[in-house]
DNA sequence: TCTTTTTCCTACAAGATTGGTAGGAATTAC
DNA sequence: GTAATTCCTACCAATCTTGTAGGAAAAAGA
């Protein structure tokens, strides 16, 4: 299952995704950043209704992640350091439960050696492999873009 | 991630799994039930080290689960009720660990309504599904007899 | 019947994780 | 200078995880 931390971090996601086509697609030139109209965490929280302060630090995990950029003060707020296609969900669910795999034997990026069995023979450790490959060939492949695309 | 908890249920079934498939294959009349020839906690321990406590209560899950049958008393063990290849891996995760799905308002056998959003709508609902049966592709399919299969 | 071996059952408990809250410091715009 | 915002760290209650403890019940065999 996923933490309501990733769950809350993919609707306030979703609503970045939305500035960043709304910026892109309206009067603004090719030179407007993303920087010129961030979405404050106030914003998003009148869209997709949680806790201020915990979702304060779901966003700050988020810029430490590299996905994030921000900028403080008056009229501040977050925006996407890249085009919403280029964050599959995967990094998402990293950076704020960890690993995706269902163990740490098969994980890609948080392995961790499986002391009770010789994984080059364990019949768990090739299932759970499939299953690490059939998640990874969705997360990986659906980005942010997909989770604000058309509804219908 | 699985529990402990699920991940020793699997070893300790990967035992029984070939304990019943020794007895299938071997000298036995067609008539020779799973009863003859229980596999003990004990027993299992040795192959799968492990708290001997601990497999005590997930055993138990897993009979009142509907996996596997027990017989009390000297001599007594646990044996699977039907053929390995019928008792796909997703059963096991949903008596240890609960649901597979990384939502409740995407689980089919755990499904709570999502508070927050329009699920008809949602496009976190619509990706989360996809992984939902990208995972049950894999654990629908793949069953306890897999697990104990010849390995190369 | 007695002893041994096994499963069955419930309660407990320490430690980790989850889902936040509290309080302020730093920065920026106006 | 003031208001609005992000940044940072520490804390906290509840729940979940990973077991442990102590026996009751049943079956087999002597």
């Amino acid at each position: 299952m996923l933490s309501k931390k990733a769950q809350y971090a993919f609707r306030a996601l979703s609503t970045l995704v939305r500035s960043d086509l709304k910026r892109r697609n309206g009067a603004g030139t090719v030179l407007s950043t993303s920087t010129d109209a961030p979405t404050s965490i106030a914003e998003m929280v009148k869209i997709h209704p949680m806790s201020t302060k915990f979702l304060e630090t779901i966003l700050l995990d988020l810029k430490r992640g590299g996905i994030l950029g921000s900028k403080k003060g008056k009229g501040g707020g977050y925006y996407l350091l890249k085009h919403p296609e280029d964050t599959p969900l995967a990094q998402v669910i990293r950076i704020l439960d960890g690993p995706i795999a269902p163990m740490p034997c098969v994980s890609l990026h948080f392995y961790e050696r499986c002391h009770d069995c010789n994984e080059a023979i364990c019949g768990l450790n090739r299932l759970m492999s499939e299953v690490r490959d059939a998640n990874l060939a969705v997360l990986e492949r659906r980005s942010l873009a997909d989770l604000a695309a058309e509804q219908g």
